[in-house]
DNA sequence: ATGAAAGCGCTAACAC
DNA sequence: GTGTTAGCGCTTTCAT
């Protein structure tokens, strides 16, 4: 049970060489060492099994190798994505990822930059789309300044109430592009499911709906990015006189909800009833029929990031933010409006 | 950009008092203190800001108040839930939670271990069915010997290929479950998708099929994990003259795939069809009809596999392995066989 | 009850 | 090229 590990000085010493020289071939820097000490150590490590302490090493250099990830829940789809970008790069680069969920409370989600910032994490990723409470704002703004200031590199993939670089989409965009598309089907009575107005992506993505609404009807009622929730919301639409003939709803949680609720009414979709969606996450495509969704890059948001992390790690300018293409997946679930438009 | 944090030498001098005094109250032991010195220390701590270094207090304590959780994906649902479970407890502890997507990849799974190691956890969990590869075990096992010998508690949330602790249900008894409930309902000829014969949980959740068996027509075939893999199997199975009256698929993804195979071709579920899936995760539940499953507590299997390793950790004797309790859920997705049976 | 000092394991000047 | 040594920031005997 005891702790038993060799050491770089117990490899020093069975190499018979100084502290010094050991670090020097083990760190695996570019610093000048024989051919024959070199080898020396190589053969001492080995045969006792070393392997540096990352610890120790972090405390050395104020370099932890590891980054802290703050989603919402990594049991959404969306976010679970998101990390595996993220993930993906940084295994390779040798770092370690840490996943906070800090289910959007913002306490949570101080107590853990907290946490991180003693941990001397190398760079911290907002993964969610940012919450939007006032009272709040400052604390995360204090945090964040904190975490910088030790050197950690701060980025969001979506739009925050911090100024850190971003490396997103144009959520307000994808959103104009989708009711386009719904106007373009023929749709003029359109149902949006917003998603919580605390955070900024439900904001952003609403603002583009309202920007492209022209002269269509659009019907808003504002929901809570889950499908039961979406459930709910669609149900309500579904009930009102003024049934639309497409529900868009502002992430893919709500959406399935929504197709759902169709199903529950006999509605068939998209014969009678479009649905469409925001995130193009898997769940959403195994539906049926296969939802339309805005298509959010997030794997490729979070590998991005983690890239323009290590790139400002690795002495770079300063890292700025970047709008990444999106697009929308047209799939069974939309169709033109039925009847007499 | 410099590092520019007060340490504990700082709050020591600034309350006049020695580095010693300053640490017992701030690390917050039952160490006596009078109650003066101790304010005194407390208001340089809040005057100064400071919060300790993680990293520094790891290396001096050999406890990182780190926990590294193995998994395949955590894109999957079926991981992203168990990690929850972990990363709940764990965080309410004072740890922290390092992912480490594996995907199935032995040598990758070695490899963050080794790092692991590195980083001095407290404790390693294996989240994901345990992989069947002969060449890969006796190095599995010596990292997970290195592992415990350093202190860390090792665990796993199904059967793995080496001899740790196990929390998790037993997978074997819910396929029994569900093909009896499957005949019940007067099922004779079953289509059974099953997974990667390397993975334990596969292996054991075919075995209670052909447990369970009976007298009844169990058409197997194997496949992925996947719900592109259960798509492909299903069509396998639909277009197979001995067509099966239901399809039980080993776990949630694939049975989404059987249900949109389906779909596909005009088969309705339950009318013509039954389709049950292994897990209970969400999507599975957000499909229509909603999928029957066999209800897997993945949250709980996280949670109390944190627990054993926080009660080992805190001291107490050893983890024992926990075999939790399962059910079936019966949604939409099954009903009797169509016809004159 | 408090303080002095020796580590924890590694890196990075700075000498030789 | 290689070795000496002083930290990194904290905990923890051992004195007092």
């Amino acid at each position: 049970l005891g702790d038993s590990r060799a050491n770089l000085a117990d490899v020093a010493k069975l190499a018979g060489v100084s502290l010094a020289t050991a670090s020097r071939v083990v760190s695996g820097t570019t610093y000048p060492v024989t051919k024959t000490t070199r080898e020396r150590v190589l053969s001492a490590v080995r045969e006792l099994r070393y392997t540096p302490s990352a610890l120790a090493r972090a405390l050395a250099t104020s370099r932890s190798h590891i980054i802290g990830v703050i989603v919402g829940d990594v049991g959404d789809p969306y976010f679970a994505e998101l990390v595996r970008g993220v993930e993906d790069v940084a295994r390779r680069a040798g770092y370690l990822v840490i996943v906070c969920n800090a289910d959007r409370d913002p306490a949570t989600e101080i107590a853990y930059l907290g946490t991180l910032l003693d941990y001397r994490v190398d760079g911290v990723v907002f993964a969610g789309g940012g919450l939007i409470a006032p009272d709040f704002q400052q604390s995360l703004a204090e945090s964040v300044a904190r975490l910088e200031q030790s050197g950690a590199v701060v980025l969001a993939l979506a739009p925050v109430a911090v100024d850190v670089p971003i490396v997103s989409i144009d959520n307000r965009s994808g959103s104009v592009d989708m009711i386009r598309h719904l106007q373009a089907l023929g749709h003029r009575r359109i149902g949006v499911i917003g998603g919580p107005r605390t955070l900024t992506t439900a904001r952003d993505r609403l603002e583009g709906v309202r920007e492209a609404r022209g002269d269509s009807a659009i019907l808003i009622v504002e929901s809570d990015f889950t499908a039961r929730g979406g459930h709910e919301s669609a149900n309500e639409l579904l009930a009102s006189s003024e049934r639309p003939t497409a529900i868009f709803a502002l992430n893919d949680q709500m959406a399935i909800g929504a197709l759902t609720a169709a199903h529950e009414r006999g509605i068939s979709v998209p014969g009678s009833l479009t649905v469409v969606g925001y995130g193009d996450t898997a769940p959403a495509r195994q539906t049926w029929p296969p939802l339309s969704s805005v298509v959010v890059p997030r794997h490729e948001m979070g590998a991005t990031g983690m890239r323009a992390i290590l790139a400002r790690l690795g002495g770079a300018e300063r890292v700025s933010s970047q709008v990444l293409p999106h697009r929308i997946a047209i799939r069974g679930s939309c169709g033109p409006p039925a009847g007499p438009s």
